[in-house]
DNA sequence: TATCCGTGGGC
DNA sequence: TGCCCAAGGAT
């Protein structure tokens, strides 16, 4: 441009869209402002990498709450690689997709003992660490660092399709997309493209009837000249939901306890405390399977229904009163009714702890 | 490459 | 109500 020759497509299309991201740029607790990046600031790579894993697959309004208490709670990368792992897990419970909690404790520990602490710059050494893939590995990159990298989450997807009109569907389409992207991403301002391309999906560049009137690309958008915005991503058709089964146990202790006890720690739920649960079938369950222990185990009502990604989950609730003096049995343990919320149930567990005891997952008063 | 892995909100 | 969707990664 500066020696008199025509701006190319390019770099037309990311000065527009940085344009708009100045004066449109969401405000987020891990984000530095664009007037405070233009001047040099770069964010906390700690909390980018945080935010980061908290949002694959999440809303930002879920996100909010417990970046601020994670935050609070272990305020650097080192403080995070000391935190014991069930304490992470704990606070991690009713985010979703737990094996984020494991690879984050995981990989904040090889960022302390590899790295002294300090994440690694560059995109492909952010990748080989537990819990960062393509998309997170690139974002941190760019965002933390300033590596001139492509950087594509489901909104980029969604942007870029739109964009050129990529007809082949999703995931198979991932690849086309990021080649696409690459030659459109800025060398000078690579971290504050990507914030840009995620913000335009996010609030402009939406699925469902998006503001191509607001939007700064849209003279460059092939979907839109079409006027089929609507139909880009194409995505590949989705599998059915599987349904399952399972009896759950909740033994109360008289002076006011709950039997727990620890998920395995990989699949479903893995690593997470539980309600003591029957195996999960594909048929309904008619009767009771094996308890954790002896008691005068009485079905109660209503079962709890519970819906994963891919499993529509129906539980039938068995419940017992047993003495205060009760041990509980190997691999269990009881747990203060009054701080259940500390005991930090997955969703499905705290649905089944709250349809046996009403107010059970609420924080209580004493007495 | 396809499948597994949560949750809550929008329509 | 049922389906779609949200800053994906591991296997």
């Amino acid at each position: 441009m500066e020696n008199g020759e025509d701006a190319s497509f390019e770099d037309v299309l990311a000065q527009a869209l940085l344009a708009w991201y100045e004066r449109h740029a969401r405000t987020l607790p891990w984000r530095i402002a664009p007037k405070w990046r233009r001047a040099g600031v770069r964010p906390d790579p700690y909390r980018v990498w945080l935010s980061e894993v908290m949002l694959q697959q999440t809303t930002v309004k879920a996100v909010g709450d417990y970046f601020a208490a994670f935050t609070a709670r272990w305020p650097d990368m080192m403080a995070f690689a000391a935190a014991p792992e069930e304490q992470v897990m704990a606070a991690w419970a009713g985010l979703g997709y737990y094996s984020r909690a494991r690879n984050l404790v995981a990989c904040a520990r090889r960022v302390a003992e590899d790295y002294g602490g300090m994440m690694p710059r560059k995109a492909d050494e952010l990748a080989k660490l537990p819990g960062i893939g393509p998309y997170t590995s690139a974002s941190i990159a760019a965002i933390a660092f300033d590596e001139p990298v492509p950087v594509v989450d489901g909104n980029v997807e969604r942007v870029v399709s739109r964009l050129f009109a990529i007809d082949r569907p999703l995931p198979q389409a991932k690849s086309e997309i990021r080649e696409t992207l690459r030659p459109l991403v800025p060398q000078d301002r690579p971290g504050e493209f990507a914030e840009a391309m995620m913000d335009l999906g996010a609030t402009i560049c939406s699925p469902k009837r998006p503001a191509c009137a607001l939007c700064p690309l849209n003279m460059m958008c092939r979907a839109h000249s079409e006027q089929r915005e609507e139909a880009y991503p194409v995505k590949a058709p989705k599998r059915a939901k599987a349904k399952k089964f399972a009896g759950a146990f909740v033994a109360l202790r008289d002076d006011g306890k709950i039997l727990l006890s620890r998920r395995p720690p990989k699949g479903l739920l893995g690593g997470m405390s539980e309600v003591p649960t029957g195996p999960w079938q594909e048929s309904p369950v008619t009767r009771m399977p094996a308890p954790p222990l002896s008691a005068p185990w009485r079905k109660i009502t209503p079962q709890v229904s519970h819906i994963f990604t891919h499993i529509d989950l129906k539980v039938t609730i068995w419940q017992a009163s047993l003495l205060p003096d009760t041990p509980a049995p190997e691999g269990f343990w009881w747990h203060d009714l009054e701080n259940l919320k500390e005991a930090g149930l997955p969703t499905v567990m705290a649905k089944i702890a709250e349809a046996a005891v009403p107010g059970a997952t609420k924080a209580r008063a004493k007495g």
